[in-house]
DNA sequence: CGTGTTTGACCAGCGC
DNA sequence: GCGCTGGTCAAACACG
């Protein structure tokens, strides 16, 4: 019921995808060969298009003029260019139609007259510029269409981020393959361009710059390399909740990407210069991994899935709901009591999507039974409603931050060093990121209980701080080692370096954040992160109280005390 | 009746 | 080896 539930909200958000998608064709049909008779799969642009394409049959009823020599030359050039000359015929036709009159008014009527052609076609040319404009106001319409398409941006991060990490193990040594990745599965993912990728803050900017340059980034961008066989349409942007039917090749079951294994990342990046394994904790090979899902469960639990499911986040969040919402449904399969805490700790897995692999443990803290501690393990392998996007990419960014090779310090707290997340999206991350050493998973805590404190300090950055992080992101961003994701061809440098300079030239730090969470050539992981942080912190960290979202009703967590309905084995509480 | 929650039992890792 | 503990299972139950 849940899964028809959440279908029931996916068919609006995927139209709303195919709408933005269809906005891109839009526009980038008409500077880039785009399908011109893929009308089906650009019905957000069928207004448009279908301007141009009646009004030029109605031209063609009208007469058959010898005008497609222009056409011609315009073909030799591109062959959505024809879909300018389209417009241009019929714009031209229509104003050359007043002006015709006046020719005809003035001139005997010479059908036929090659110099009036060719006037006409000049006149065409000078309305050529006139269509740029129009062609940026469509760009502006874009934009806003961009902006409801922001929101699965954020999952094309996450889905990129899977590729990216399979791309990654494709280039490991042998030795990795223990952690039972399978290189067939692998070469299965499809591939997807993930040039196209923006992030949220600059929408319109982005669908600009993606606009301008559409004809070269998805020519010699990367969909050329991810897919050989890719055609223009493949290159359009990655359909968030195609995803879910097989990147577009009409496959009708999820075949769901395996989630996004941060702990294969990690391993690749202390492989690479990090930590060898002793670092890692206990428990961290698959051997040891207890079973996750049920053995009943139709799809096989791969290793790696188990073991992606050690990276933890732990979220604080006061609330006095019993759970945050975070936008996502969950099953409660559990509770138990836990030692040194009063209060029961309650297990919930996703039911978003069979099989989905993340689970959330929810207790109260014990010194303050206002603050909802709950703790992430895994990644979601399907797509999120919008409504769970900040805590989803909050958390994917806090468990990155995990992999990107910060260890703890000798007192637990994070050690920002070259760690830009730790500071730019948490800022006072200090007090706010911490990893857990002694847990027996590695575990990021996000307080956000303090962000959360009501006026007078807002929950943002220092902008000096943000603005030092940029910096030392920009310095620290070298894509062999950036999170442990090799994401990033070494060519975008340049422009992440670029961005962070602009962020750090902004005055106000959320913009400044927003400049590089716009930024496409930004890494994704922090792009998503900002972004999140931008838009999403107070909305997904509990800013919801009690509003919930989408999350399962669930009632009120015993506040206190022994004796709970959660009796177990373990009842006997010892405290510390 | 279907779905989600409750809750006692079970399992496995870990420390002593 | 044993006990503790966290995590999960699954039957029973509640609810709409």
């Amino acid at each position: 019921m849940m899964e028809s539930s959440y279908l029931g909200k996916r068919k609006p958000v995927g139209a709303e995808r195919e709408a933005a998608a269809a906005g891109f064709q839009a526009v980038v049909l008409r500077c880039d060969a785009a399908a011109a008779g893929d009308n089906a799969g650009a019905r957000g642009a069928v207004s448009v298009r279908d301007f141009f394409k009646k009004a030029e049959e109605r031209r063609e009823e009208e007469e058959e003029a010898p005008a497609g020599g222009a056409r011609d030359d315009r073909l030799s050039i591109d062959k959505d260019d024809l879909t300018i000359n389209m417009g241009l015929h019929v714009v031209g036709r229509r104003k050359s139609g007043s002006e015709e009159s006046i020719v005809s008014d003035g001139v005997s009527s010479e059908v036929g007259d090659h110099r009036e052609t060719k006037a006409e076609l000049a006149r065409a040319k000078s309305e050529l510029e006139r269509l740029n404009e129009e062609n940026k106001q469509l760009k502006n319409m874009l934009g806003r269409v961009t902006t409801s398409y922001n929101s699965l941006q954020t999952q094309v991060v996450t889905l990129m981020q899977q590729r990216s990490t399979h791309r990654v193990l494709a280039g490991a040594p042998p030795g990795h393959e223990q952690l039972g990745v399978d290189p067939a599965e692998r070469s299965d993912q499809p591939q997807l361009p993930r040039q196209f990728i923006g992030f949220g803050g600059g929408a319109a900017d982005e669908a600009m710059r993606a606009v301008g340059s559409a004809d070269a980034v998805l020519r010699a961008g990367d969909c050329s390399a991810a897919s050989p066989s890719h055609t223009d349409a493949a290159c359009m942007p990655p359909p968030p909740m195609d995803y879910c039917t097989a990147g577009g090749k009409g496959k009708d079951v999820m075949p769901l990407p395996p989630p996004f294994d941060h702990h294969r990342v990690l391993e690749m990046g202390s492989s690479s210069e990090d930590p060898p394994p002793h670092h890692l904790p206990q428990g961290w090979l698959p051997s040891k991994v207890p079973k996750f899902l049920p053995a009943k469960g139709p799809e096989p639990v791969v290793p790696e899935a188990a073991t992606m499911r050690k990276a933890r986040v732990s979220v604080r969040a006061r609330s006095e709901a019993a759970m945050i919402s975070d936008g996502c449904q969950w099953r409660k399969y559990g509770q138990k009591m836990a030692k040194g805490n009063p209060c029961p700790r309650a297990y919930y897995r996703c039911t978003m999507a069979a099989g989905c692999p993340v689970r959330k443990q929810v207790q109260r803290c014990a010194e303050d039974t206002t603050v909802v501690i709950t703790t992430y393990e895994g990644n979601h392998n399907h797509p999120l409603p919008p409504a769970a996007m900040p805590m989803a990419s909050t958390t994917a960014a806090a468990a990155s931050m995990l992999l990107s090779g910060s260890m703890p310090s000798a007192d637990g707290s994070l050690m920002a060093g070259s760690n830009f997340l730790a500071r730019a999206v948490l800022p006072c991350s200090s007090n706010v990121a911490t990893i857990s050493a002694s847990a027996p998973f590695p575990t990021v805590t996000l307080d956000l209980t303090q962000q959360q404190a009501p006026p007078p300090t807002p929950p943002r950055p220092d902008p000096s701080q943000l603005q030092a992080a940029l910096a030392e992101a920009a310095r620290s961003v070298q894509p062999p080692q950036l999170f442990g994701q090799k994401l990033y061809d070494p060519s975008t440098l340049p422009a992440v370096q670029a961005a962070a300079a602009d962020a750090g030239a902004a005055t106000d730090t959320v913009s400044a954040a927003a400049v590089i969470a716009s930024d496409p050539n930004f890494p994704a992981v922090l792009a998503a992160a900002i972004k999140s942080y931008i838009g999403g912190s107070s909305s997904g960290s509990g800013g919801g109280g009690g509003g919930g979202s989408s999350g399962t009703t669930v009632p009120p967590l015993p506040v206190s005390s022994g004796g709970d309905s959660g009796r177990d084995d373990n009842t006997r509480e010892q405290d510390s």
